[in-house]
DNA sequence: GTGGCTGCAAAAAATTTGCATCTCC
DNA sequence: GGAGATGCAAATTTTTTGCAGCCAC
C-alpha cells in the first residue's frame, strides 16, 4: 500500500483523542508506516528492534488504532489477524492472497461503490466498510514447480 | 443462502472421493443444509442433538468439506471462523455483517467478475475464489436505540 | 476383518485479562 | 504527582494433534 502520511499525523490523532504518545505506540506506528503488506502481531513484534516491546502491548496498540480508524484488521483464512494502515492513510484498496506462498498483492481497483449504494437502498442499513479478498495462485507460483518459501 | 441441494448429493461426493459416510459427517451436513446463515463450530455443536458429536469431529468434518469444495470458510473479524455450504450448492453470494448485532444478510449481487478478469490479466495469477463482506449497521439496529441481543 | 474415523485428553496457537510497576503529561 | 499505559504472568478461547478404541464398508 502506498502510504502518503507521516507519523506526525497519527500522533496528532492520538493526542486529540486524549491518548498518550508512548514508546510502544510510536514503535508500532513506525513499523506500519514502513511496511507495504498487512502484518501479523508476530511480524510486528519481530520487526521491533530486539523485540523490546511486549506482544500484549502490540495487541493493545493495534486494537486502539483500529478503534481510532488508523488501522484496519484483515483476515486471510490463516487463523490469525493482520493489520495495515487504514485507507485514510493511503488509498482504498483490496488484496490478492496467494494460496500457495501466502504473498499478498494490493488490488487498487474497487468496483463496489455502486453495489454499496444498492445494498443501502434495499436494506436501509448503514455500511461503514467492506472487505474484499481474492484467493488463488500468484503469477510466481503458477510458473514454478517447487513451493516458494512461505 | 438458498440451498438447492439434498444431502444425498454431498454423500455421493464423499463416497466418490473415497471417504466414509459417518454419523458426524451426516450430522454436520444436516445442520448446514438446515441453516441459512454461516455457522461457527460452537453453533454447529449446539445444534447437534444433545451435543452428541465431539467438537473435534466437527473441526475435522468442516475441514474435509472445505477440501472437497462442499463448504466455504468465512471470517467476520470475530476471532473465529464460520462455515456455510459452498456456492456450488446454492448461489454465489456475499455477506453484510451488522457491526452492532452481528446479524448476517446475504448479498446476492456480485460485481466482481470483470475485476477478476482484470487482475488475472495484470498479474498472471489464477484466481480460485474471492471473499467479500460489507460491514455496518443493519436496518433494524439503525432504527432502535437499544442494542438488540447479539 | 481392518483401515479409516471418532472421541478423549492434551498441546499448541492466538488473544485477553488482572495487577503491580512505570512513565508520560 | 497522578492517571493512564506497560509488562509480566496467567487465563481464556480457538484450533490442532496423538493415540487407543470403534464402526463403516
Amino acid at each position: 500500500m502506498t502510504v502518503t502520511v507521516s507519523a506526525e499525523r497519527i500522533y496528532t490523532l492520538l493526542k486529540e483523542a486524549g491518548y498518550r504518545l508512548t514508546k510502544p505506540r510510536q514503535a508500532v506506528c513506525r513499523v506500519l508506516l514502513d511496511t507495504y503488506t498487512p502484518l501479523s502481531i508476530e511480524e510486528i513484534h519481530a520487526k521491533l528492534a530486539n523485540r523490546t516491546i511486549n506482544r500484549v502491548s502490540i495487541y493493545r496498540t493495534v486494537q486502539l488504532f483500529c478503534d481510532l480508524g488508523v488501522v484496519r484488521r484483515l483476515q486471510f483464512h490463516e487463523g490469525f489477524a493482520r493489520y495495515e494502515l487504514a485507507d485514510t492513510f493511503g488509498t482504498h484498496h483490496h488484496h490478492f492472497v496467494c494460496d500457495r506462498c501466502g504473498r499478498v498483492e494490493d488490488i487498487d481497483a474497487c468496483p463496489l461503490a455502486a453495489t454499496e449504494q444498492a445494498i443501502i437502498r434495499r436494506t436501509h442499513s448503514r455500511i461503514t466498510s467492506h472487505s474484499l479478498e481474492f484467493y488463488g495462485i500468484c503469477g510466481v507460483c503458477a510458473q514454478v514447480a517447487s513451493v516458494p518459501s512461505r
